[in-house]
Formats: structure tokens, sequence, C-alpha cells
DNA sequence: GCTGTCGTTGCACTCTGTGCAACGACCGTT
DNA sequence: AACGGTCGTTGCACAGAGTGCAACGACAGC
């Protein structure tokens, strides 16, 4: 739409390939020196390129303060939300996401069961963090050191039979999480609900957060449940997909 | 210089600070709306913004993408990085590299703490110039007149009692600081945090990079943080020798 | 159905970006 | 030293590109 500006973006990725200097730019572009010059002046200013001392121009810093800023602000939430909806569009199950943080493990977004017979849950509340499928993706994922000062640290209530019962149980069961990359609780916080969960990760492959699907024993048994698990995870990747940027995944309208 | 291409570049950084729409857009350029809407368009085509389905604008995914690719042409950071992963293993606290370039110093990479308390941060913020242990370090190495004039033109903002109170004083520091080849910043800038710095130099002596390690005062105190001293020079100075390729560097794992 | 908000479009004006040519700094060669 | 070559930089005149304006259209909330 506008030249100069597309002329201006066009020199980035160029310079992304490795550092040139002004007449490779000004070729490249398919514009006159002097232009190639000024365009690169206004990016220089930026500081989205920079000159190192041989003159040559490559990309600049700012383009990584900028990206890190952004990505700060990514809300993994706005982002999955589609995904989980088409996901109980799906099953028709309650859908779950949550996130770590400070050690604990928060739901932040939740899609309703469609089923009449639904789980409790509410979005900002703080999950049982020893045996939901969830906080098992998230804690699995952390350092270890900070996964084991934050495992010793918890109380283990029993909530069922199957709930688990002490530190040491639960970092084996991290482990084995951690290993095939998904968890379930079958009963482990109500006796007759049962849960599979995903992670969801981001370009440094860190569960930034995880989604699940539950659903209660009246409804669908843990071996129907399971089978669920594969869509479960294609969802989850997906989200992680458009979080990490690997997928320009908003479908914008095309021209007609 | 080029007033359209510097408009475009400035809706950047607005959008890094969160999503926004047209009006907002055009508002804090001080454009009409139809001129940022262009703007925004030719953006959009690049990649660099997107529009969420609120049709609001955030930042987009190619410049993720850019970002990466410029950081993997900061080869010091590949260098480095194995190298202050394992001085963290060491202490475990909190390693930073930064570098400088055009007036600005920013973190480049960064190691967590292995505590639980931490210091914050983030790649590719700008660091406080003023008073940051590696920003003194990469001052001090600049040419006399750069360096002069940089000083000059800063801010020296008292974030605590202990900050670089102005030009003279930091310029003094510098001196120092170039003199015995290491930096500190012992709560200039929050009060509980210290920081010792080294700088790493290419083959040409100069300072290209700098790491430091820093950690609250709750943890260790100023003397125990001089302690890592040596630790922290030879891990920089491990650097600088594979850096300039007096070290056959990458030390390849034998295969079992 | 009305009113207000916000994104979009077409147009006329003019300001900004462009290419050109000449200059100058730097480097290696004879 | 003088020369020729390469490459970045500058000033200028022209026109093409970007701009603001006003009107339109889509949508949401009373």
């Amino acid at each position: 739409m506008s030249q100069t500006v597309d002329r201006a973006l066009r020199i980035l990725p160029l310079l992304a390939e490795g550092p040139a200097n002004l007449e490779q730019v000004a070729a490249r572009l398919g514009v006159h020196k002097s232009t190639a010059l000024r365009l690169l002046r206004t990016l220089h200013e930026h500081g989205m390129v920079y000159r190192q001392q041989d003159q040559r121009y490559r990309l600049g810093t700012r383009l990584f303060a900028l990206a890190q800023q952004a990505a700060e602000n990514l809300d993994v939430r706005e982002i999955a939300h589609p995904h989980l909806a088409a996901l109980n569009e799906r099953c028709g199950h309650t859908v779950h996401l949550a996130v770590y943080e400070d050690g604990e493990v928060l739901y932040i977004d939740k899609v309703e069961s469609r089923y009449p017979v639904r789980m409790y849950s509410r979005i900002g509340k703080p999950v049982a963090i020893t045996v939901a499928a969830v906080a098992k993706l998230l804690l699995a994922d952390l350092p270890e050191p900070e996964r084991r000062a934050v495992a010793e640290r918890l109380d283990y209530p029993a909530y069922t039979a199957r709930s688990t019962p002490n530190a040491a149980a639960y970092l084996d069961e991290l482990a084995t999480v951690r290993e095939q990359g998904w968890a379930t609780d079958f009963g482990g916080h109500e006796e007759s609900i049962n849960c599979i969960g995903a992670p969801v990760r981001g370009t440094d492959g860190r569960a930034v957060a995880a989604c699940s699907v539950s659903a209660p024993n009246v409804v669908v048994g843990t071996a129907e449940l399971l089978e669920l698990l594969p869509l479960l995870r294609r969802t989850a990747d997906a989200i992680s997909a458009e979080y990490s940027g690997t997928t320009p995944p908003p479908l914008q309208k095309a021209k007609p």
C-alpha cells in the first residue's frame, strides 16, 4: 500500500540473511543508492538496523527488544480461546486452560460442557495442584530445583483414594508426565470426574500453559475419554504454534 | 529522515505496549485515521502487525522471526551462552550478557537464578545505563569522544541513594572501571540488588560484550559476591578467547 | 429505528520521496 | 605522489506518492 514503507520493510528480511552494504541493498531493492541510504537512515534512527564498523548494515537490537516486549504482553488466553471453543464444539465436554504462577496453578479460561452434568470450577481459581492434569503438566516442565521445592512445600490432601499421597509419588508422576507429554487425572480430585491434559509450549519449548478436557464418569468412562487424547493434543499443538508465531494463524479475509 | 517510514516505525513500539485500535494509533501518531490505516496495512502485508478478531492491531509474527534472525547474527551470544550457563551452574545466581549499540546497552542473554528470589530483567530490554555494571564496562571501552558524548547526553535518574548522580561522577567511575577491568553495581539500581561484571573482548581488545552476576542482598552480601569475581573473570576471558578464535573454540562433547 | 462509534473509501492538493549527477573519502596500484 | 577505482554522501528539480478531508457503511446499544 505505501511504497516507501514497503521498500523500507523489504530491507529487513534482506539484512536478516546477513550484513550488506549500501549498494547491495539498493540493488536488491531496485532503487537508487540515495534512496536506499535514506531508508536505511530512517531504520537506523529507530534502531531497526545497525551499522557495523565496516559500514555494512545488519539487523538492530531494537527488533529484539520489541519482540521480547510483545511476547510478554502476549495473552495465551486470547490465542487459545478459539481453539478451546472448537475443541469443546467437537467433544462437548468442559475444556480448561491453566497457567503456572509463583507456585500456584490457575485456571485462566474455561469452556463449559454442553452436557447437563458438569464439573465445578471457576476461572482464576487455584487448581488442585497435586492432582489436576494441567497442574502436573505445568510442574513437570519447571526447572528441576524449583519443581522439587514446590513439590516438597505442598500439602497432599486426600481428596479421594486416588489422590496423590505425597511429594515422592508426585515427583514420580511428574517424571512420567514429562516423558509422555500429556497427563491424566482419573478421580484424583472428585471420585466421579476424569480429566486429560496437554501442554501449550512457547518458542523455547517450555510449557506456558496447559489445557484439559474433563468429564464426569456418568457421561464418559476413562477409556472413552482417552480416545479424545489425539484431538486434545492437536489442539494444544495448534495453540503452541500460534503462540510461538510459527503459524501466521489469524486467517485474514482474502480480497475478493 | 523519511517521514512515512518514520511514522510507520513509530507504530511498532506503540503496539508493543499492547493491542490498539485504529483511532488510538492515529491519535498517538498525530495523523489522520486514513493515514494510520494505510501505514498499518503496509505493516500488515509484511507481517509486522497482526489484526486480532476484535480488529485491534498487535505486533505480528514476522517481527518475532526477524528478531530471531537478528539474534542469530549476534554470534557473541551463541558463543557465550554455554559459558554463562556453566557460570550459573556453579554460582546459582542470575547471569546476564549485554552489548552496546548506538548509545544504548541491551541485555541479549540471561540465565535465570536458581534461587527463589530473583531480580527482574528482560532480554532485549535497555539496561539502566548509568548504574549497571555491564553498562559501565561497555562505555568505559568506547573511544573517548563518544564516551564523553554519551555520558553528557544521559539522564542520571536517582534510582537509589547510590545511583550515579551526574556525568562527571560517571566518567570518573568509567575511568576506574577501565583501569581495573571489572565493574560493580552495589544497589545503584535496586537498593537490594548487587551485581559484578566483566568484559568480553574481541581480537582488537575492545569490549564487544559484557557479562555479569546479579544477586539480591538477602541471598549473598557484597563481600560474598566479590568472591565470585575470579570465576566471573575467567568466564569472560574464556568467552573472549573463543570469540577471538584463540581457542579452538567449540569443544564438542565426544560421542560415547 | 435511531444515534453514536469506528473502520473504510475516493478525491484533490501538495508535500515528500525520488533519481540524477557531481562530490569526496578511502584504498590499492604503478 | 599521482592515479583510477569503489563506495558513501549531498543538493536539487520534478513528479509521483502520501496526506487530510468528508462522506459512506457496518455495527452495537439504547
